[in-house]
RNA sequence: GGCGCCAUCGUCUAACGGUUCAGGACGGAGCCCUCUCAAGGCUCAAAUACGGGUUCGAUUCCCGUUGGCGCUACCA
């Protein structure tokens, strides 16, 4: 078998799409696990849909996810340039030998035209198509058209007969019919060549052995397929992934939610978590793991095991596995995060040592989702409460309260550099003394230390705070609580 | 409208004709644990769209219906 090369042709919109994400990470993984290489392309031939600085974001997106491709802008490697609006002049080239071989052929019907066509065969209730006007233009019309400069596309022929089968790894042989294919412009009339044209061209020139893409381009594949033997080339697989939807199951849109990676991103989502779910939307391994690392995924995946219907995209199950892959993350790593967010935050001011928000991480680790939810959660443990939940106080805040939490502070200033035990021994000790029962003592200091009613283990809270911080925090509220 | 693709719990999916009263996960409900909140453990509710075939036997194969989606541009 020859070298697998596949490729994520994305056209620069502005923004790397959550679905182009799925599609690169597949054509990713097929590469790396056969050896083989994964190359980028830009299909920038749509003049009017120009969009300034959309390959550098898209570069950089698909850098930040992981996803790392071997060849492309900025990689160049053998097949180059890998941006389509490079390559013009190989367009035409190609799409003038057809019609030199009457496999195509000069169109120059106006869009008036065009759009009356269509117009008349909509009210006939007929399939919309080009009537191939200029199908069979005399030759010396078409010199005559062509002397005089006058505008004009190059569009492919179909076969009037007959219909054409391809095989596609996901959906198996796939037929269609001659007669409900158009005369596909291949070259528009600002020179550059369609999505058509160009696909089949740098296909065979990058040598690509895969074409996985999305299911949207499933009932152009004929029309490609008729391009390849046009040219006398070989055709590579095909593989058409299933959409990505809308919780309403419509094709996954902007209107319905974010579908940006670097949304994602910016929301603190881990590129771990995003590749990690992304992956599983239309693939499964074929047990019951669900967890996976971009290296064991490229162990394990296989095209085999991609499903035909399409996927809605669940964010519930992608806080999840954020939570999950999260977890996994050595503290130092948290650390580096936590440290980011903090610059620039409201806390930026605070020095706070490593040491210490390490500690605050050990603790928040089953209690977050993302790394803001350390400092949105807790924001106790980077500066004093400044007033007490009332819900909390007035279930748990006895009249009592304040004469038990100064025995409290008595009994923590006498311990010497305490463990979380030591703070555990020295309340139940306090309890004891004063006849009560622990919790007695335990929710009114959690208000104290931290404002809230929730959190994590008390003994926890005391620890990372540490001796001086607490008592600090106890008086305050012995203070200000009636 | 035409053509194509698709069809299992609310969602992601497993079951490659028969160890299946259809398995797992997210979400939901409940219980346990417990100083609260999480995490964790246990339990529950929840699906083969419908109708025909083929077969000793269909979630699985075939046909039809219905539904969803995609394409139907000098956009990709």
């Amino acid at each position: 078998m020859t070298d697998v090369r596949t490729r994520f042709a994305p056209s620069p919109t502005g923004f790397l799409h959550v679905g182009g994400l799925r599609t690169a990470l597949y054509n990713y993984l097929l590469a790396k696990k056969e050896g083989g290489t994964f190359v980028l392309r830009i299909e920038d031939t749509d003049q009017s849909r120009k969009v300034e600085g959309a390959v550098e974001n898209l570069v950089d997106t698909l850098a930040w996810s992981g996803v790392q491709y071997d060849e492309g802008p900025g990689k160049e490697g053998e097949y180059g340039p890998y941006i389509q609006s490079q390559r013009i002049t190989l367009y035409q080239k190609y799409a003038h030998q057809l019609v030199g071989e009457n496999k195509a052929y000069y169109c120059f019907c106006t869009a008036e035209r065009l759009k009356e066509v269509r117009e008349r065969q909509i009210a006939a209730k007929l399939p919309t198509a080009y009537d191939r006007h200029c199908r069979n233009l005399p030759k010396s019309e078409v010199e005559k058209n062509l002397k005089r400069g006058e505008p004009h596309v190059i569009r492919m022929k179909i076969p009037l007969e007959g219909d054409l089968t391809f095989n596609d790894l996901i959906r198996g042989d796939v037929t269609i019919s001659h007669k409900i294919l158009d005369d596909q412009v291949i070259l528009k009339s600002d020179g550059y060549p369609t999505y058509h044209l160009a696909v089949v061209i740098d296909d065979h020139f990058m040598k690509i052995s895969h074409v996985i893409r999305g299911e949207e381009w499933l009932s152009s594949t004929p029309k490609h397929v008729l391009l390849f033997g046009y040219f006398g080339w070989d055709v590579p697989r095909f593989a058409h992934l299933p959409l990505l939807l809308n919780p309403d199951k419509s094709k996954l849109s902007k209107r319905q939610g974010d579908v940006a990676v670097e949304e994602y991103r910016l929301k603190g989502y881990l590129k771990e978590a995003l590749v990690n779910f992304v992956a599983l939307l239309g693939w499964n391994p074929g047990d019951e793991r669900e967890l996976f690392t971009l290296e064991e995924l490229t162990k394990e995946f296989s095209l085999d095991r991609v499903g035909s219907s399409g996927a809605v995209f669940n964010i519930e199950k992608l806080d999840w596995m954020n939570f999950e892959h999260l977890r996994r993350k050595p503290v130092e790593e948290v650390l580096r995060m936590l440290k980011e967010y903090l610059a620039n935050s409201d806390f930026k001011e605070k020095p706070f040592t490593d040491e210490y928000l390490s500690s605050v991480i050990d603790t928040m680790r089953e209690r977050m989702n993302f790394v803001k939810d350390i400092v949105e959660k807790s924001p106790y443990f980077f500066s004093p409460p400044l007033s007490y939940e009332p819900n909390a106080l007035s279930k748990r805040w006895k009249r009592s309260s304040s004469e038990h939490l100064k025995e409290l502070g008595e009994a923590f200033s006498a311990l010497n550099h305490p463990s979380t035990e030591d703070y555990e021994k020295a309340l139940h000790a306090v309890a004891e003394k004063l006849n009560i029962a622990p919790a007695e003592l335990i929710h009114p200091l959690r208000l104290a230390l931290s404002g809230v009613g929730s959190g994590p283990g008390l003994y926890d809270i005391l620890h990372v705070l540490g001796k001086d911080e607490s008592i600090r925090r106890i008086q305050a509220a012995i203070e200000r609580i009636p």
